[in-house]
DNA sequence: CGCCGCCTTGAAGAGCCTCAACTAATGTGG
DNA sequence: CCACATTAGTTGAGGCTCTTCAAGGCGGCG
């Protein structure tokens, strides 16, 4: 039996506890407490909506564990994904949206939600969170920026050799001697990198081949050649640089309060 | 002597007075009071740097004429424009930048420069401010999602009847009996729908042939078949909904308080 | 065991990019 | 006032990468 990261076998699970009492730092204790109080978990099942177009609008919740796709199929048939949403990320925090756009489950996933009257009231009273919450969006931007250029100015595999390194980033990993476990199944990366499965099939058997990883199975690679993928990768940056701190590091989990 | 909009002969002209005394209506008339002394306005010429990567942070400002392209440079030799910023968008509110990202002027273009202290101390004292600040990010992260989308979901053909269709957004028109003004040369077209600057032109062409537009000049189009266009577009929604509200409106200029 | 989904591999074709030449408009210097 | 250089735009030909379509392998689960 593989370890299929997206299946419910194994969901990331993010030290709540810590995080929490570092939010708890960060943000007025008052506020906290009335968040807490307003917070309901909700567990999702992997490729199950978490919202789509046409919907309600939803509260604003936390991403706890998994994985969601924000998504939008194109007319043609085509789909893109626009960004994936990692534990700490906020949600339903987003302007306007365009037919078919939706949030699914990448992953067996939790959330936990507030309230919006009372998050936004406390987003009012309490800097300290306006500015997490703003920190939040801007990290949202960076990474927008980082896809539009990849899929933009990289050529296929260039994206690819860029998606394994800045692993941390669009596909959290869980490294454990240089062995990443892949959070996405091949259609959602292909639909993210622009691409096709195909072709992330060929390019990874490619880089095997190079000798720049090594393939264990189909979500798990060994990283043999970190400097000679950088390459590959066409960065001007070091790698580490993307990863740092856009992962939001933040997670609510009143239950664990 | 062609109306080339990217030269100075014709700078686009927004009614600053109008959209002035607007703004001054939205957020409290001290907080108005108090960013009118600290402004200056500073004029730009077309493909000149107004920011790059390892500058110092620059202060907050507003565009108010002209259009810039926010760019990077990838290590490739290829260029993505990831965002083109119309007058009204707020500049210096970026989060992170990476290397060869850089703000450049795409026209001649004006810029209306605040102090950061100044306005940050407003955007805590003053929540009119503040609710304009956040409409104007969630509106740059749409267009990002809508770039992303394009680039990623459409095939060229398609980005580039969406880009004619949507001109209000990522290239605004001034218009006049169906005739678009292009604010943007080919090759910044291209490098923002990520396509060459030949295939702009021979997708162009093909239109003209199949009688969706006509080429008065480089510069200038004539919309024949907008429903063909849309079709081409494999648009899922009216195309009047991109331009609507994604075009911030709000200019301040000092000069004219 | 057999079906199903995901991944992989193969072959063929088309679309797009690259390179190169040419045109048109603008500006310069004599 | 005209040759010349320059730049942006356009057009053409060729090649290659990537997609598309199709089939096969593998593991999981009923």
């Amino acid at each position: 039996m593989r370890d299929y990261p997206f299946t419910s076998k194994s969901v990331d699970h993010v030290p709540c506890g810590q995080i929490q009492a570092r939010l708890q730092d960060e943000i007025q204790a008052q506020s906290f407490e009335t968040l807490r109080r307003s917070a309901r978990v909700q567990k999702i099942a992997a490729d199950s909506v978490v919202w789509k177009d046409g919907m309600e609008r939803p509260d604003i919740g936390i991403l706890c564990e998994g994985y969601l796709r924000f998504q939008c199929n194109g007319a043609n048939g085509r789909r893109q994904i626009i960004a994936i949403a990692v534990p700490g990320d906020i949600l339903g925090d987003r302007g306007r949206t365009r037919p078919d756009m939706s949030f699914e489950a990448a992953t067996d996933a939790k959330i936990c939600w507030f309230e919006r009257k009372v998050y936004d009231g406390l987003l009012r009273s309490d800097p300290l969170l306006r500015r997490k919450h703003y920190i939040n969006s801007m990290a949202q931007v960076d990474r927008l920026h980082w896809l539009t250029l990849m899929i933009g100015a990289l050529r296929p595999d260039e994206r690819i050799a860029t998606w394994i390194l800045s692993g941390k980033f669009f596909m959290p990993w869980r490294a454990q001697g240089g062995v990443l476990t892949l959070a996405l199944n091949r259609r959602d990366v292909a639909d993210m990198l622009a691409t096709t499965p195909e072709t992330i099939c060929r390019t990874l058997k490619g880089f095997e081949k190079e000798g720049l990883i090594e393939m264990i199975d189909p979500v798990h690679v060994r990283v043999l050649d970190y400097a000679g993928l950088v390459t590959r990768a066409a960065l001007k940056e070091a790698p580490e640089s993307l990863a740092d701190i856009m992962l939001p590091d933040c997670v609510l989990e009143p239950g664990a309060v």
